[in-house]
RNA sequence: GCGGGAAUGGCUCAGUGGUAGAGCGUCACCUUGCCAAGGUGAACGUCGCGAGUUCGAAUCUCGUUUCCCGCUCCA
């Protein structure tokens, strides 16, 4: 196990929220339940994230494109998913000890899975229930409210007038913005199988019971890639992507020791197999991103909901067939939680100071350089002068308040990776000092060469 | 939804019946020649909201709202 870290949630949450890179959402009217905003630190970061997974996994990725599908799809593409059938829980509560249980749940371990409740409706389960007496597995009672659904998805309507609405779905999940789209991308793109189509969107949901800060929030934004190859490669290509997967988390400057791979015990109706990475977040390990064997499941559901041909014909050999989908998804907002919790360290100086510094990869930080003049009255000008310049080419803040020491800090403590003093010396020979966030040496340098020093360094 | 906890300036909190405080932060000026120095001054709170008890409520009672933690699930 690793040492002790100096991150925890409540530390985070107020970092974020003095800092301005994540605010309660709807502050001002007490907040909204787990909706947050991101601020001006915030969206910087989170943009860089999204820019540097979007590098790797289309830019950089061969044979893949991207898309931006509409949040709001047409009500049929949900009962092709499923989601209108199971992406509801039904729920009992037990009158005695308040616990509240899945009935799906209560019945699989009541039969020790010999009997699959998705297979059932919700009157079969409640008379398997009632039938079987399962009782509470908390207090050991049988006294249960009826089975009531949860609806995870938001609904809202379509249409202005009241009584001729339709009723439509916020988006559960992204992915089926990827799946309409296959042969729109496939024909316009004339790509071959095997190939992806990438995507990075928000979805919805309607959880009963999220939390831990930006770890489950009902609104989100996901990334993801869709691998579509030939059934007997997808065994191949989701190793593949366990690795492209992990290998992007390392790039981003994640330690091992706080990633793991987990196999899932329990099957989603749509895939073959499924593990997550899972990351040690300041609550404990929890997953960050899953990859998911989803078959021809979502093809061919769409194939016989929509009445489209979903064959891909193999130029070559003239073969007709519906491809595997090999499904890498990964939170935004997750994975924003997992850099934060992975950049947060405190540092205790000489004379028992204690800095709190982000160690983010300096392509994520917001700020990538700060402008500081040494003095104000002499070298405020100059300094906003540099500071102007440098704009042109990458994010840069300016400060001028307080002691150069307590600038320093409060860079530290947003992650900007290296700070330009402006000096004395600076007036006489236009050189400045650059000063490193990681290891807080200062290089002194012209002011011409700056930019290239920087570029190199911010590089992904 | 159920159970528990909480709600006081930007942040952390003190204040348990006499009409609001501290530290930090913020701003201005002075000082400061490279890692949270110092000085002076300033701004910011109808103590979540509504009722009740009381001469008097941040403080007691009831209600209400919101947030946090668990149950859930998975990005």
């Amino acid at each position: 196990m690793a040492e002790k870290r100096a991150v925890t949630m409540e530390k985070l949450v107020n970092l974020c929220k003095t800092k301005g890179i994540i605010f309660p959402g709807s502050d001002i009217y007490d907040g909204m339940g787990n909706t947050w905003d991101y601020g001006p630190v915030g969206v910087e970061i989170k943009n860089n994230i999204k820019k540097a997974w979007w590098k790797k996994f289309v830019q950089e990725s061969e044979n893949s494109f991207g898309v931006d599908a509409a949040i709001l799809m047409n009500s049929r593409v949900w009962e092709a998913s499923g989601h209108t059938a199971s992406f509801s829980d039904p729920k009992m509560d037990c009158k005695e000890c308040k616990a509240r249980q899945r009935a799906d749940n209560l019945i699989e371990t009541h039969s020790k899975g010999q009997v699959n409740p998705d297979a059932m409706s919700q009157e079969e389960m409640q008379d398997y229930i009632n039938e079987h007496q399962v009782k509470c597995p908390i207090c050991g009672k049988f006294n249960w409210t009826p089975i009531r659904n949860f609806n995870l998805m938001f609904e809202t309507s379509r249409g202005v007038t009241e009584g001729n609405q339709n009723k439509i779905y916020l988006r559960p999940e992204t992915a089926q913005g990827e799946f309409v789209n296959f042969l729109n991308v496939q024909r316009s793109t004339r790509a071959k199988i095997p190939f992806g189509i990438a995507q990075i969107g928000k979805a919805f949901r309607n959880e009963i019971t999220p939390g831990n800060f930006i770890f489950r929030t009902i609104e989100f934004e996901q990334m993801e890639h869709q691998w579509f190859c030939k059934e007997g490669t997808d065994g191949e290509y989701y190793e593949e992507y366990k690795k492209e997967a992990w290998d992007f988390l390392l790039s981003l400057g994640f330690k091992e020791e706080n990633l793991r791979f987990k196999d899932h015990d329990k099957l989603a109706h749509y895939a073959k197999s499924a593990c997550d990475i899972q990351y040690n977040f300041p609550m404990g390990w929890s997953e960050l991103n899953g990859i998911h064997n989803r078959t021809n499941y979502d093809l061919s559901r769409h194939q016989e909901y929509s009445g489209k041909n979903m064959n891909y014909v193999d130029s070559g050999n003239g073969e007709k067939f519906i491809p595997y989908v090999i499904e890498y998804s990964i939170g935004a907002d997750r994975l924003m939680l997992a850099v934060l919790s992975e950049a947060y360290d405190e540092e205790v100086l000489e004379g028992g100071d204690t800095r709190v510094v982000m160690h983010f990869h300096p392509a994520i930080s917001a700020y990538k350089v700060c402008v500081l003049p040494l003095q104000k009255k002499e070298m405020g000008e100059k300094a906003k002068a540099l500071y102007k310049s440098l704009c042109k080419h990458f994010p840069c803040t300016y400060d001028e308040a307080g002691s150069i020491g307590k600038r320093y800090r409060r860079q530290d403590e947003i992650g900007t990776p290296y700070c330009v003093t402006v000096d004395f010396d600076t007036l006489a020979d236009d050189t400045v000092t650059l000063r490193d966030r990681d290891t807080m040496e200062q290089i002194r340098m012209p002011i011409s060469e700056v930019v290239a020093y920087v570029e190199n360094k911010i590089k992904y």
